[in-house]
DNA sequence: GCACTCCGGTAGTACGTATAACTCCCGCGA
DNA sequence: TCGCGGGAGTTATACGTACTACCGGAGTGC
């Protein structure tokens, strides 16, 4: 009775009386001025009656377009990066196209290049920054790609797009010097990669000539390390700092512990700033003042970059996405 | 010189003199008995020297399999989920498998069965329980189907993966009521889901007997709804509860807001649990009494099932994932 | 009345692979 | 010497689609 195989555009077109070509036509949606509309509907009907879908291997194998791109981050488990993977994925959806991950590391996958085995080919790539040990033995035969978050001057990507992470911090170096803070420490985070080169540049840029006193810690990223790097500059000799501006919420939330395993109260002995506004930044007590990165937006850009390029090559790059200072309650005046 | 066009087997099998089945057939590492050592090897040299990768839609079309298996969560934004991601595609690459996200509505996909428009063809499919709404009108064809955390009887999949809730919220319930609570609220999952009915029922029978009373009220699954719905219990006329049981950490940081308002303290006044351990649980002050729910080992357990269906049709049961109780701050005996 | 255009549709082919069926040849037992 | 099994490769084909090139016929201008 049913059929165990899969209606093909053959049988859609014998059941349509019309040839398998025409039916490709009408599918395919460029019919216009080639097919009637009464033999157009006649198609749809039969397909719809036999419950027609595409063989899209078939289809990727003729057009050598698998309408598949690959987002690469580093650990879908950061809340920062499955939203930019939320906005990208609904750009793509849009375009018709499908979003693979990247097995990185971090989430499981192999330590080396996985394009050797990847099930899917791919028709562009858009790579999140702190991915670039990744690219740089990446081999997939040159297809488009799109940075996010890295240096614009310094890639093969058909074009790139950056929060404006800068201005971010700039805002929130501003808040804490109208705050009184003079004496501020950075727990930046410790790994190369352009965002928080341009952090940190900004940071000091921001302070510069305001007679604030800088003092740079580095931590992994993680809640203990943030802890652990909070409870060193806490402890050091000489003046204690009276801000702890976070490269993270993590580690914010861990220098939240540090302060309170010490004993100081925040934000009356010490203002605590993160980075990123994530679920965690409002969940906590005090609730933290942070920069908010619309990751959603983010990754919506990069995939709208992205899509264009694999349109019609022409690589716009797009204005830097703007993010936004929240103030809550983990700043305040220092004592 | 260069040619743009990627090398097919068939420029393999030129430059290294042989067929292009024999290609395929060292390519695919089934040649054992069908090649000789010294061809084999002067075909993988040539394949490197090509720089040669295996179209693979048109692998795809020739063997009527894509190697790609679908993971559907309700939002990767939940940590949760984004672990269960980790777990499974770890066990999906392994096998050489892809893994493609279904785009649910909560991460900007359509709200519409998006298959019809789906880039990629599928082998298989993973899918968590929140997502019962989804299947409704799956329609992909009878792929296998592997699902997780949802009713083994009701159901057309070929094997079911379940956490063991109903022994972590027994663990959570023994633990109250091993501290001296006897009233007791359960803040629920708002959402029609076979997990939270079985939590619900476990927890009716934890208590049974033991002379504790039960109230139970339901919320959405985000920290402000969490928070409504505990200042709703915590305000109620008569006694108040004095331990608040949470279907999800989230509901519990809402709740510890909550008490926070109301200027209850934790655990002094009032025991908080949450379920899942996420980062959140050790992010707030108290850290939270919660049970631990693998995500990712269910994620591993759910692919490796589904992986198994593929390739042998063998559909086995595996046993419930265990879960633990992490007994943290949120939690004493009641005043 | 004839050539010419344009509309509506079809036949045929190629995409790159996997694999069934086949060929060739060598060694060996009868 | 002949037949035969089987090792080692090859030939040929099909997967389902998109799309180029073609073709019949109706309308049109002169």
């Amino acid at each position: 009775m049913a059929d165990k195989a899969r209606p093909t555009s053959r049988d859609v077109a014998r059941e349509a009386g019309v040839s398998q070509a025409t039916v490709s036509l009408v599918c395919g949606g460029k019919w216009h001025g080639r097919v009637s509309e009464r033999i157009a509907t006649a198609v749809r009907e039969a397909a719809d009656a036999l419950g027609y879908r595409p063989n899209l291997a078939a289809r990727n194998l003729r057009t050598g377009r698998t309408k598949t791109v690959m987002l690469i981050v580093p650990a879908l488990t950061n809340q920062y990066y499955a939203r930019l993977y939320t906005g990208a994925a609904r750009v793509a959806a849009q375009h018709g196209f499908g979003v693979v991950l990247y097995p990185s590391p971090a989430d499981g996958g192999p330590a080396r290049n996985p394009f050797g085995s990847a099930p899917a080919s791919l028709d562009g790539v858009l790579a999140s920054s702190m991915a670039a040990d990744v690219l740089a033995d990446f081999d997939d035969g040159g297809r488009p790609l799109v940075m996010l978050d890295s240096d614009p001057a310094n890639s093969r990507a058909a074009t790139t797009v950056n929060l404006d992470v800068a201005d971010g911090m700039r805002q929130v170096a501003e808040h804490l010097l109208a705050l009184g803070h003079r004496r501020i420490a950075h727990l930046a985070a410790g790994v190369e990669s352009w965002t928080f080169a341009v952090r940190s540049r900004a940071l000091a840029a921001a302070l510069e000539g305001t007679g604030a006193e800088l003092r740079t810690v580095r931590a992994a990223l993680t809640m203990d390390a943030g802890r652990h790097a909070a409870e060193t500059v806490l402890r050091a000799p000489g003046r204690r700092p009276t801000a702890l501006l976070c490269d993270f919420d993590v580690l914010a939330v861990g220098a939240l512990k540090a302060a309170r395993r010490l004993g100081l109260r925040v934000p009356a002995d010490l203002s605590i700033t993160g980075f990123d506004d994530l679920t965690l930044a409002s969940a906590v007590e005090p609730e933290l003042t942070t920069v908010r990165l619309p990751a959603e937006e983010a990754g919506r850009r990069g995939m709208t970059a992205l899509v264009s390029v694999l349109a019609d090559e022409r690589p716009v790059r797009p204005a830097d996405v703007p993010v936004s200072l929240v103030v809550r309650g983990s700043t305040a005046p220092p004592a």
